[in-house]
RNA sequence: UCCGACUUAGCUCAGCUGGUUAGAGCAUCUGACUGUUAAUCAGAGGGUCCGCGGUUCAAGUCCGCGAGUCGGAGCCA
C-alpha cells in the first residue's frame, strides 16, 4: 500500500483503538513527571497525548522520550487506548519511537506573545492551535465558495493579476515594469474582465489574489487579500442580492457543519452563526441614512477653525466604517444596503432608472462588527452612459475600449459582486485581526515572512 | 497622509516625585515526583532599559530629535 493510503493521523484514532499505530508528527509539548512523561504529539490533523512509564517501556526507550523538546519532529508508534483523563478522550502508550529531528530553542513559548513577536514569527505561529483551527476554517471557507458556483451552474474564468491600467480609478495600485509597454498594474479587482468572460460562459466567477496599495492600517485591511467575483449576464440588481445571500448562507452553515472543533477551539459562539439564515435584512442607503439621524448617530464634523461639531448624516456622503457599525448593532445577521448615491460609487454601475440619483449598487454587511464582505452592483450596459461616466471620471477612454465593446455587441443587463476572503473568514472564525486569517499576511509595514 | 499610544531579560510586563548593585512571572538548564492539561517544588544562568543628543551631583525615569511597532480615520473586500 502506498504512503498516502496506510499513513495513519491522529482525526483517525478514535476508530483504531486497541490498534498498534505510527504517528507522524512534531512534539507540542511534554510533561515529565519522574518515571512517567507525557507527551503531545501534533500531526495537522489534530493533537493526541502519547504516554512513556519507564518501568513498562525500559529506560533506553523511556530516555528517548525523555529527551524530546518542542517542535522536535518523531514518528511515535504505539497502541491506540480510550481514556477519559486525556483532552481528546484517546491516548497513545508508547512502544517505539523515531526521532527525526531534536529541535533546540523553539522560540514560541506555550505561554503568552505579543502579536509583533508572533508576527515575526509568523511561519512557525502557524503551527499554534488557534492558527490552525483558523486555517482550516479558512480552508473550508474556500471549499465552500466554491462548492457554491460549482453546483450553481457558474464556470471559473480566472481574470489576470497584472493589467494595463486602474479598474475603478479610485485606489492606489502597485506599479511594475512591464518590458516595452510601459506601467503594468497588479489587479485591484478581475471584475471588468469577469464582465467580458459572463457575456462568453453566461455565469462566471473569478477568484484570486487581489492588491491595493493604499496604506490602510487597520484590522481589516491587508495589501494582498483574495477575492471571489462571480458576474452573472441577464441578472439585475434584486437577482443579484439574492446570489450574495445565497452564498453567505451556504458558506456560513458548511462551515458550521465541517469545523465544529475548530470553532470551538475558537471560543466561537456557534448560536450566533447558526443564526445566519436567509432571508437577511436589506434597506436602501436613503433608508439608512434616515435611520441614523433618527436613532441620533451623528457626523462629527470638524470646522475651519480646527473644532469639531456633531451635525446630522447629510444624504450624499459615503458611509465609514463608524455609520456602518451604528446600523449593524441593531442585527443579528447580515444586512445588504442597496441604491448608494452615484457620486461616492464606481463608473460602471448602474444608475437606477427611477431615480439618477443612486445607482444599483449594494453592500453587504455582516453582523458583531465584522463590517463590509461584498460590494457590488449592476452593471452599466448602456454604451453612451457607460462612455459618459468613463469622461466624467477622466479615466483613459483608450484602456477601456474592449470593455465598451461589451456594451456594442450584444449588450445585456448583468449584475456581479466581489467577497473579500479574509474578512468573512475573520467573521465566521471570530479572529479579530485579518491578519491572522491569511498564511503570510502582506501590510504596509510587512512582507517577512 | 492625519490623530493617538507604546518600546526595560528569550517572552509578557512592573519599576512611584530622578536617588544604593535593575525586578517579577513564564521560558531555558540541573535535580525531585506514576496522571500532567499554562503541573508543582528546589536551585542556576540570563540586561546596549530602542538609538542619538541635552538638563542634572545623579536619568530606565525629565526634555528634544530620530527609528520601530501598534491602534484609529480615510481608501475599500
Amino acid at each position: 500500500m502506498s504512503r498516502y493510503h496506510s499513513y495513519k493521523t491522529i482525526e483517525q484514532l478514535p476508530d483504531l483503538i486497541g490498534q498498534e499505530v505510527t504517528l507522524n508528527g512534531w512534539v507540542s509539548d511534554k510533561t515529565d513527571k519522574g518515571k512517567l512523561c507525557f507527551i503531545k504529539l501534533r500531526d495537522g490533523s489534530g493533537i493526541v497525548q502519547c504516554v512513556a512509564f519507564r518501568p513498562s517501556i525500559g529506560d533506553e526507550l523511556f530516555e528517548k522520550a525523555h529527551s524530546l523538546t518542542q517542535e522536535s519532529s518523531v514518528s511515535i508508534t504505539g497502541t491506540v487506548r480510550s481514556e477519559s483523563r486525556a483532552p481528546s478522550g484517546v491516548e497513545l502508550d508508547i512502544t517505539n519511537i523515531n526521532i527525526w529531528q531534536i529541535s533546540k530553542d523553539y522560540p514560541i513559548s506555550p505561554k503568552e506573545h505579543g502579536t509583533e513577536f508572533l508576527m515575526e514569527h509568523r511561519h512557525l505561529w502557524l503551527r499554534s492551535t488557534r492558527q490552525h483551527a483558523i486555517m482550516r476554517i479558512r480552508s473550508s471557507v474556500v471549499k465552500a465558495i466554491r462548492d457554491f458556483f460549482d453546483g450553481n451552474g457558474f464556470r471559473l474564468m480566472d481574470s489576470p493579476i497584472l493589467t494595463p491600467s486602474a479598474c475603478e480609478g479610485t485606489s492606489t495600485l502597485f506599479e511594475t515594469e512591464y518590458f516595452d509597454l510601459g506601467t503594468a498594474y497588479l489587479s485591484q479587482s478581475g471584475q471588468l474582465y469577469a464582465e467580458a468572460s459572463a457575456m462568453a460562459l453566461g455565469k462566471v466567477y473569478t477568484f484570486g489574489p487581489t492588491f491595493r496599495a493604499e496604506k490602510s492600517k487597520t484590522r481589516r485591511h491587508l495589501t494582498e487579500f483574495w477575492m471571489v467575483e462571480p458576474e452573472m449576464a441577464y441578472f439585475d440588481l434584486n437577482d443579484d442580492m439574492d446570489v450574495a445571500e445565497d452564498l453567505v448562507e451556504y458558506i456560513v452553515q458548511y462551515v458550521l457543519k465541517t469545523c465544529p472543533k475548530e470553532l470551538a477551539a475558537m471560543g466561537r459562539d456557534i448560536s450566533k452563526l447558526e443564526a445566519v439564515r436567509r432571508p437577511f435584512y436589506r434597506m436602501s442607503y436613503t433608508e439608512a441614512v434616515d435611520w441614523l439621524n433618527k436613532n441620533n448617530v451623528r457626523l462629527n464634523k470638524k470646522q475651519a477653525d480646527g473644532s469639531e461639531i456633531q451635525i446630522d448624516f447629510p444624504w450624499g456622503d459615503d458611509f465609514g466604517a463608524p455609520q456602518e457599525e451604528a446600523i449593524m448593532q441593531q442585527f443579528d445577521k447580515p444586512c445588504i444596503i442597496h441604491r448608494y448615491p452615484t457620486e461616492v460609487k464606481a463608473f460602471y454601475m448602474k444608475r437606477d432608472p427611477d431615480n439618477q440619483k443612486v445607482a444599483l449598487a449594494m453592500d453587504m454587511l455582516a453582523p458583531e462588527g465584522a463590517g463590509e464582505i461584498i460590494g457590488g452592483s449592476q452593471r452599466e450596459d448602456n454604451y453612451e452612459e457607460l462612455l459618459a461616466r468613463i469622461q466624467h471620471e477622466n479615466l483613459p477612454v483608450d484602456a477601456f475600449q474592449w470593455f465598451l465593446d461589451l456594451r456594442k455587441y450584444g449588450s445585456v443587463p448583468h449584475s456581479g459582486f466581489g467577497l473579500g476572503v479574509e474578512r468573512t473568514v475573520k467573521w465566521i472564525s471570530g479572529a479579530e485581526h485579518i491578519r491572522e486569517v491569511i498564511p503570510f499576511p502582506r501590510m504596509i509595514y510587512r512582507i517577512v515572512p
